[in-house]
DNA sequence: ATCCCGAGGG
DNA sequence: CCCTCTGGAT
């Protein structure tokens, strides 16, 4: 994909979904951080389900080590990687408690320097938090990337590196949203709907399908 | 069987 | 680059 064809398939994602952002259950730092965190290979579904219980009792980093490793692993059991993750939570909840006052830090440096946290989570909470223009490569972007050709590369860093030349500066931050949403809906993993993609004729996807099966 | 809005370590 | 951590959904 050209320059030019990636801001007309950017356009089309963001004219088909206009309010992309009302479709994140957090974008406050601390819930979002965590909500993130917990979401390395899971579901969006089984996070949000486990965080309702988890945010009722630890809406806060104070309240989130108060309860404790146990007390957080016994709400996020319905999903993977349960273990190591609410370790990861409380830990993280005590670094922001004595490193930043109790509040998530808004530079790279400092959220990839959390426990659990690593690029793509610190892009997120950049993005949608605190509103900056960075562009998180999660599994979505990834794909949408290497099968349309809009950002191809073997590594996450290439396809971001591929995003950031290609994509104009003023779409960046939301076509974070618009892309996630078009992974999650349109080009799905196992059965993407090409007939409904507006990047159909210029992806080099090889099993792109113009019908429904 | 394969995948999911990854991170950390070898 | 590779591997492991891990449960639920499809």
């Amino acid at each position: 994909m050209t320059r030019a064809q990636a801001r007309a398939f950017i356009t089309h994602l963001a004219e088909a979904n206009p309010d992309a952002r009302s479709e994140l259950t957090y974008t406050d730092p601390y819930t979002l951080l965590v909500a993130v965190v917990l979401s390395a290979q899971a579901t969006d579904a089984s996070v949000n389900k486990a965080t309702v219980g988890l945010f009722r009792d630890a809406p806060d980093p104070a309240a989130m080590v108060a309860l404790g490793v146990d007390g957080v692993a016994r709400h996020i059991r319905t999903i993977g990687l349960w273990r190591a993750k609410a370790a990861n939570v409380v830990a993280l909840s005590a670094q922001l408690l004595v490193r930043h006052d109790g509040r998530v830090p808004d530079t790279r440096e400092a959220l990839e320097a959390l426990p659990g946290v690593g690029r793509k989570t610190a892009n997120v909470v950049l993005n949608v938090a605190f509103d900056q223009s960075t562009m998180a490569v999660d599994t979505h972007i990834f794909r949408i990337g290497n099968r349309t050709g809009l950002a191809p590369g073997s590594t996450t860093r290439q396809v971001e590196d591929g995003l950031v030349r290609r994509i104009p500066a003023d779409m960046l931050r939301p076509a974070h949203h618009w892309l996630i949403l078009h992974g999650r809906y349109v080009c799905k993993a196992r059965s993407p709907e090409c007939w409904r993609c507006a990047g159909r004729e210029e992806c080099r996807f090889p099993d792109k399908r113009a019908s429904p099966a």
